[in-house]
RNA sequence: UGGGGUAUAGCCAAGUUGGUAAGGCAGCGGGUUUUGAUCCCGCCAUUCGUAGGUUCGAGUCCUGCUACCCCAGCCA
């Protein structure tokens, strides 16, 4: 697609040209570090572009990291479907993936340097005691009773502890700090803690796991990293993290910088709220179009290239920040506009006669597959006496702003004739069933030669060789800009989320299948094979609708 | 006076030895058009949270306020 040209310009690439003009660094070393609980989305995806893309950019590397310390809330289905989304979005890690867990035998050794040198004691505290201890964000915290165990004793307490000789809760290694530090973090933080969970990597092999903010760093560390980038809420973290590497043995001291996190409007993405509305089943699954996860995007008929335009378009800050839909729509858009091949399809089908031709007459006639490009070639398609055009681009009286077909007018039918509607059956319920009209044979590829001038172009598929097929068009998931601000955010879930519509493709739609990509449907939208899709029954996507002047005129 | 952060247009965001407010999205006008799409042209911050100060000159330096975000998991 059309990326905008330009390297970004953000804070965190001018620290990098600083330490590369100084010479700390002759290259850098980035990592992305998920934890495997959740799928990935579009929040990850600027961590990623952030963390890859500076690693092309300057020559330098990139690890996938999987940060695993917490077996109880990981599975190895996250492992496989984060490395199928970074992959998806065009980035390619160094070397194997790496997992923290890799470094268990290490982490454990540097543990039990600090307890030597009598930086870290077993607590026995309970959660209510530790916390009663810690103090709050105004007052300063307490020594804890175990503070001051002496070495040897605490040496064999951990490898107890590790030896599956104390229950859950029982206890746990904390570093020995400050508990009147105005960091809470700081205030002897839990760094191993007891877990009988089974492990995705290392199994049944420990049952002591190390805590984020020991393992981290420490990850970080071991891999050379020199660029340690994350999200604004772990900047007090940033002080245990350099605690931690100044006080074990170990050569590098990566740098930690934070950026904001991103915030789009009318969805959430906090792994926590995405788990939910997946287990409660507000959405289909991870991938459910309507999901900001990269999974749900792709299903939905994103592009890589407009997920990395549109991480490029929003850039890199510490500043807390709320971006609008239509941002990513018009990266998507601008995508598509370009690489989309052009299509008819009819969403809501309402059956036009043309009188004027005979019974069981057909022309094959062909169209452009995209309007300004003509390398894109041209396709066929079928023109007979029966066809469908859109319900609403029908009625029977309107003004001279409505540039479509109305009773005793004409309207051009894309890449076809004019047609001028003479009568309507209707049902009943006195709905339009049929729409009768008369073409002019002249109008094929030229204006009429009278000088008559025919304002509108509608769309539309030849009854007789149509697909039959789904369309599913997806609105915002939510019904305020900040769901995750609400009391309980599932209540702001929009109901018309989805709205389904059964219409028809043009006949050269009939074998499309998932991995086609997109098409505009000219005058709708772009859309997508969905995977329920199949040759009987095709079912589409809407990705994005195009731009729509004329919904706004008619809501005003 | 607990600490850590952030304030530039409706949204995102450049602006780094102080020199007279980039760009994108959205919006608004106009042109082209067999998609009310695309494309093209034009408009859209006398002003940078706020009040002072330094200076010939301040978004950039200093001081005081204000607002918002994060931190009291044996989560990450």
């Amino acid at each position: 697609m059309a990326e905008t040209e330009n390297r970004p310009t953000n804070f965190i690439r001018q620290i990098i040209d600083k330490d590369l003009a100084s010479g700390l660094h002759q290259q850098v070393k980035t990592r992305f570090p998920p934890e495997p609980n959740g799928f990935l989305h579009i929040g990850h995806a600027k961590s990623i572009c952030l963390n890859f893309g500076i690693a092309e950019d300057y020559q330098g590397t990139c690890n996938l990291r999987f940060d695993d310390t917490n077996p109880a809330k990981e599975d190895i289905s996250f492992v496989n479907s984060i490395k199928e989304d970074v992959h998806w979005l065009g980035f390619e890690w160094s070397g194997e993936a790496r997992y923290s867990s890799d470094y268990f035998d290490r982490l454990h050794g540097f543990a039990v340097e600090l307890i030597e040198k009598g930086l870290a004691y077993v607590d026995f505290s309970t959660h209510d005691e530790m916390r009663a201890l810690r103090g709050t964000l105004t007052e300063p915290g307490s020594n804890s009773p175990y503070r001051d165990t002496d070495v040897q004793t605490n040496l064999q307490e951990f490898a107890k502890m590790a030896n599956g000789e104390y229950q859950e809760g029982q206890c746990s290694l904390r570093a020995k700090i400050d508990m009147a530090s105005p960091f809470m973090c700081m205030r002897d933080p839990v760094i191993y803690r007891v877990k009988f969970a089974h492990h995705h990597q290392t199994k049944d092999k420990w049952c002591i796991y190390p805590m984020y903010d020991f393992t981290h760093c420490i990850s970080d560390a071991i891999e050379g990293i020199t660029h340690s980038l994350c999200t604004l809420e772990f900047q007090d973290n940033r002080r245990l993290y350099d605690w931690v590497i100044d006080n074990i043995t170990i050569d590098a001291h990566p740098r930690q910088y934070e950026f904001s996190r991103l915030n789009l409007e009318y969805t959430v993405l906090s792994k926590r709220r995405l788990i939910q509305l997946v287990d409660e089943k507000h959405v289909s699954g991870w991938d459910d179009p309507r999901m900001p996860t990269i999974a749900g995007l792709r299903r939905r008929g994103y592009t890589p290239g407009a997920v990395r335009e549109f991480c490029k378009r929003i850039g890199v800050t510490k500043m807390d920040n709320m971006v609008e839909m239509g941002m990513l729509e018009a990266c998507i858009r601008d995508d598509l506009n370009v690489n989309a091949p052009r299509a008819m399809a009819v969403l809501e089908p309402v059956k036009v006669i043309i009188e004027n031709l005979p019974e069981g007459s057909s022309e094959t006639l062909t169209a452009p597959n995209h309007p300004n490009d003509e390398s894109m070639g041209i396709r066929e398609i079928t023109f007979s006496r029966e066809i469908w055009i859109e319900a609403e681009d029908f009625r029977e009286q309107a003004n001279k702003k409505f540039k479509r077909l109305v009773l005793g007018k004409e309207v051009r039918l894309r890449n076809a004739y004019v047609i001028k509607a003479e009568r309507v059956d209707k049902d009943d319920a006195g709905n339009i069933t049929t729409i009768y009209c008369t073409y002019d044979e002249q109008t094929l590829g030229k204006d009429p030669a009278d000088g008559r001038k025919v304002k509108g172009v509608i769309h539309w598929v030849d009854a007789n060789t149509a697909a039959p097929a789904q369309f599913r068009l997806y609105d915002r998931l939510f019904n305020v800009p900040n769901p995750a601000a609400q009391e309980n955010f599932v209540n702001a879930i929009n109901d018309a989320s989805l709205i389904v519509k059964n219409g028809y493709a043009e006949s050269s739609l009939a074998h499309a299948t998932v991995d086609d990509g997109n098409w505009q449907f000219e005058r709708t939208g772009y859309f997508c094979c969905d995977k329920d899709s199949s040759e009987g029954q095709l079912v589409f996507n809407q990705t994005v609708g195009l731009r729509d002047t004329w919904a706004k005129i008619e809501n005003q």
